[in-house]
DNA sequence: TATTGTTATACTCTATAACTATA
DNA sequence: TATAGTTATAGAGTATAACAATA
């Protein structure tokens, strides 16, 4: 017999704490007037692995038009500038300016200080291996370093 | 200066990871015709912690029309029973059938099993670390044991 | 009047499909 | 004809608000 509960499943804790990381990190840049994908759209961008907004979409794992309003609202913003590939005038090129760099650093420090509320009744023990073990799934997962 | 990247906080990668963990657990749940919702709806009916619709929707976090309409579903299918509070006849208390027990049963064995496929690159140790990290956070969050 | 459940409606997020410009 | 980006449309999921029955 299986005595196993579903809430203690790691599909289960991980769908619902990431459910909470997720609306928690949504409030903090609310006041920024960003959602969560835009601030995954600036990373994409200060990491250098793409510039086209094809290729974004692929990284990201959503769909080209959605890459169109991220960018559109981001550009808005003045966080990034569209740029014709003068190669190939399909391509639109997407560079982050000062601004938008400096709007990725604020989130990312939003980031962090979330990650310290969240994880307060942890040990450092447990901090570190929580890192450790989420750094593995996400790199097995495709996910950005 | 602060070069923490935002791909390595917490709380990125637990809306990711929490985010593909959902992902397949739900299409590990199609071809019984659920959500993730549902099982949620089922466990807590296990768990014995709630049984009237607005005690689950308090517990679950949702609207109560949400759990009007899953109820709907999980009783059309035969998971679960409405029945009146004949002390107040407000209140509908769900119960589960067995057949609804049985059903969270192998949607607990298709979750354990997800687990194994998304922690296959992890060690023992991590894989222990892990769940004790999740499990503290899980606890610390009003998430059901 | 207050509360439980239900129904009606609307909103957010995101994908798919149709379209434009360029190759 | 194929591809990058854009626009238009549609669907899933869920909340809010209005409503009915009971207290």
């Amino acid at each position: 017999m299986n005595d196993v509960k579903l809430t203690s499943t790691l599909a289960f804790r991980l769908g619902t704490l990431g459910a909470i990381a997720t609306d928690r990190f949504s409030a903090r840049l609310a006041p920024h007037d960003l959602k969560p994908k835009h601030v995954g759209l600036l990373s994409v961008l200060a990491s250098g692995a793409a510039a086209s907004q094809l290729d974004i979409a692929k990284l990201m794992g959503v769909a080209p038009s959605l890459v169109v309003s991220l960018a559109d609202h981001l550009e808005a913003m003045g966080a990034v500038r569209r740029l014709r590939d003068p190669a190939d005038r399909r391509r639109q090129t997407l560079t982050l300016t000062d601004e938008g760099s400096a709007l990725l650093t604020e989130c990312t420090t939003a980031a962090c200080e979330l990650d310290t509320e969240l994880t307060a009744g942890l040990t450092p023990t447990q901090l570190d291996a929580l890192h450790e073990a989420l750094g593995h799934l996400a790199a097995e997962h495709g996910l950005p370093a």
